[in-house]
DNA sequence: CGCGATTTGTGCACGAGTTCACAAGCGCTT
DNA sequence: AAGCGCTTGTGAACTCGTGCACAAATCGCG
């Protein structure tokens, strides 16, 4: 992040596209045109224009095709995108050429879930190890996988080489899981339970708060029916000139 | 949104904050803000300074003011924010002063988690009712409810006022599930199913996809790795000149 | 072979959001 | 009562992201 790239503004000679320093912003959306393309691969075309595929996705088309053109020019003027083409090419972007290995911590309500959740294994991932703090709960075979002890955190995860964290404990466990989790050689953490995780510099955390976003529709819902309640929602015009 | 406000540019002279027209950056963090407070004020603390609610809820101090600024002005100079006070105020900006009802739709794996899940009943949320499309589940008690058909959603919806629906179905039944929740009077809908809802302006999707969020992390460790693998992250200046 | 239809890639302007830095205000102490 | 230290609230610069609009490029057809 904090370092200079000796290489040109726009691809080096290597052939290599090598770290085009995406913006945060597209990062997040390629996994969302990379799910539209593998539909509309599905449905046999063989190419697709920014437009169609804009659409798929749920964004702009113009958007969409800055985005795309952060990685390089994959598109033909006048044609559109090769579907499978843009595949290869976003999911080496994302690091999906290689299925990584996922550790899940707290086989609880919402871990249960996440560890039957297929949908996973069908994007790149592969549960590697399920854990939990409660004895009651180790030697459960879970989706194939038994829940083990989270004190062989550590020896787990240097032998099935786990460098992604899955976190479904309750808050009060969850910062005692990530420390774990990091001195365990993990470096990247989703993290489910509702609290803030402080974690040592080059260590990634995403954060999934269920209750968040209800609280957030929730404004978006007092806004709407305040309105509709309101006189200047409804007789704005109505005392006339 | 398309509106003008015909107050002032700073709150009125009725005495109620109505719509201060909120930045949805800012809305994003009250939740956070929110629950940061109930740790705060569980552990005694009567006042708070935005440097230490910083902290507790991960953000910039000076973006926690900012932010706080936008409902009013409810922290003290020398001294900090009152924490109950902030509390009553951020609650009432989200409308969670009063119980909301929500349906869930789709009780399989991640749906039947969410079912159980006791942080939305301590965050404001009543899960009012649960459906699925699958006759062989309906009936089904699930955390003290019955599982019911979908095809009853509309009378249920209007008997319990339900505004907000989650989807936790099959992306393939997802946009079937968010017409019936639209034309059941549904005005907020959160989406964990892997796909884009098209729905009626007026309606607020807001979408939680599990798999982009390891997908994102997935594309930091692929920098991560690639930068200690590449000679630019470690033999930089061994040439020498 | 040239032309027009089509679609990508991008320069540019605009808006939203973030961060800095500091004036204004509050309470405590002397 | 006056001064001092602390903290909020906010103006202003800056960064980041978005969207328009159009030039450049490609294909197909006559």
């Amino acid at each position: 992040m904090s370092q200079h790239r000796p290489t040109g503004p726009n691809g080096r000679s290597g052939g290599v596209p090598a770290l085009p320093d995406l913006p945060e912003a597209t990062v997040a959306r390629l996994p969302e045109y990379l799910r539209a393309l593998h539909h509309i691969a599905e449905t046999g075309n063989d190419t697709i224009s920014s437009e169609g595929l804009a659409a798929a996705a749920g964004v702009n088309s113009a958007k969409l095709r800055k985005d795309l053109s952060h990685l390089g020019s994959y598109g033909t003027r006048g044609v559109g995108y090769d579907v499978a083409l843009l595949i290869d090419q976003i999911e080496f972007t994302l690091g999906l050429t290689q299925r990584r290995a996922v550790a899940l911590v707290g086989v609880g309500n919402l871990g249960h879930a996440l560890a039957g959740y297929a949908g996973f294994a069908s994007r790149g991932f592969r549960i590697a190890a399920l854990f939990d703090a409660d004895q009651a709960r180790v030697g459960e075979p879970i989706n194939g996988l038994d829940v083990r002890h989270i004190s062989e955190l550590a020896t787990v995860a240097a032998a099935e080489s786990i460098a992604i964290g899955v976190i479904a404990t309750p808050a009060a466990a969850a910062q005692d899981v990530a420390d774990a989790l990091v001195a365990a050689g993990v470096t990247s953490i989703l993290n489910f339970a509702p609290c803030v995780l402080s974690v040592p510099e080059g260590v990634d955390v995403r954060k999934v708060d269920l209750a968040i976003e209800l609280q957030i529709l929730s404004f978006h819902e007092h806004r709407k029916s305040a309105l509709t309640s309101l006189p200047g929602g409804l007789a704005e015009e109505a005392v006339g000139t």
